[in-house]
DNA sequence: GTTAACCGACCGACCGTCGGTCGGTGAGTA
DNA sequence: TACTCACCGACCGACGGTCGGTCGGTTAAC
């Protein structure tokens, strides 16, 4: 039998969350038995279930703790940042990418049975992105570079069209299909914005 | 033993992916067992699998066969409309609507567990769905009344930021983000096609 | 006789449960 | 201060039950 080990809570929980993202994010969710997460921690099954108490919940905890790690760090970038609106933008842009890579979760997400929770980071993101870029919005309409009505709806607009039409893994797109879209992306923003033709070029250079 | 019945099998197919989609539709695609299936139609596990390798296999045929049947028709519609292009936009979205609350599939689609076939079936409608309003964006641009430089990637872009924020179920929107944003939408849609303002107020005039 | 549609007993991977155990903590006592 | 003892809840892990999927065999059809 095994040892017993008592620890803080809190610590535990952390730890458990942390186990489990490593290995969805590795081996898929699907993949991933609730007997890899307790092996990988040396703990019993039910001090898993003593936590969570469905394998689903402890994947809503997953998404949480990355969604907030990401979205924390782009706050705060957001508030140190100087500088014209579009070069905000290209900043911000750039940020979400690496957070995006650094979470190969985002990768691994893309096997069948997946795509519902895929579906929910991705809009659970978005959600929390679209006001530091609203705020972005406003500016460049004070700066008159952009001219828009409703800077947060627009926000939450754009972002999910280039989330989901860019996004493989939810929809068997084909590569040409992807890639036509992302040359169109940087013109449609520009038109959703009402900004200068070609100022959102960087979208596509960035690549 | 049951006595075997030997069926066509295209039609047997087709009975098949018809009691999984109303099973789907009614207790969800989790909830649903293969079993339920099976003991729906009085056949034995083995036929099913017969017939698809796998339970999501299966899933796939039932909303390629939703998404046929619905697209069928707006096409037809399509085809037989006259006049202008903004009539016609209020006509196709019209019948996209009453296409969607026909197939009761979207409302029972929308509960947990569901997100993922739900977002599956979404995609699949707006892929086959872009081309339809492409076009008459297209007639739009000849008119003089939209200005766009990517017709169907246009065309996918809205009709994906429409859906998605539109659409509760995906994401637990709370129902200020929803009203707030179809006010939104018209204006957002008339910056994306360079239409004149208040063009598409049919939208939220509609409902 | 050959094909393939059809059957259903069987398998095994996993999720989740539940009765029970043991470490920590703090109030009471001396 | 030192000791103890009752209680809480963190922790354990064998086991139950569900379900997707398999496979050898059977039967209708041509």
């Amino acid at each position: 039998m095994m040892t017993r080990i008592v620890k803080d809570p809190i610590e535990r929980r952390q730890e458990i969350v942390e186990a489990a993202r490593d290995l969805f994010d590795r081996q898929g969710y699907r993949n991933t038995t609730i007997a890899d997460v307790m092996d990988h921690l040396g703990i019993a099954k039910g001090t898993i279930y003593h936590y969570f108490k469905s394998k689903e919940e402890l994947l809503e905890a997953v998404i949480e703790m990355t969604v907030d790690e990401s979205i924390e760090q782009m706050r705060r970038l957001v508030d140190e940042m100087e500088g014209s609106a579009l070069e905000k933008f290209r900043r911000l842009v750039e940020a979400g990418r690496m957070a995006d890579e650094h979470d190969d979760i985002l990768d691994h997400l893309h096997q069948p049975g997946n795509v519902g929770m895929h579906t929910q980071l991705l809009m659970a993101v978005i959600a929390k992105q679209a006001p530091l870029y609203a705020e972005l919005i406003r500016q460049g309409c004070e700066e008159g570079v952009f001219q828009v009505e409703h800077p947060l709806e627009t926000a939450e607009f754009v972002l999910i069209g280039v989330q989901f039409l860019t996004d493989m893994g939810i929809y068997p797109w084909a590569e040409e299909d992807l890639m036509r879209r992302a040359m169109a992306i940087p013109a449609m923003v520009e038109a959703q914005l009402n900004a200068p033709a070609g100022s959102f070029n960087f979208l596509i250079e960035q690549l």
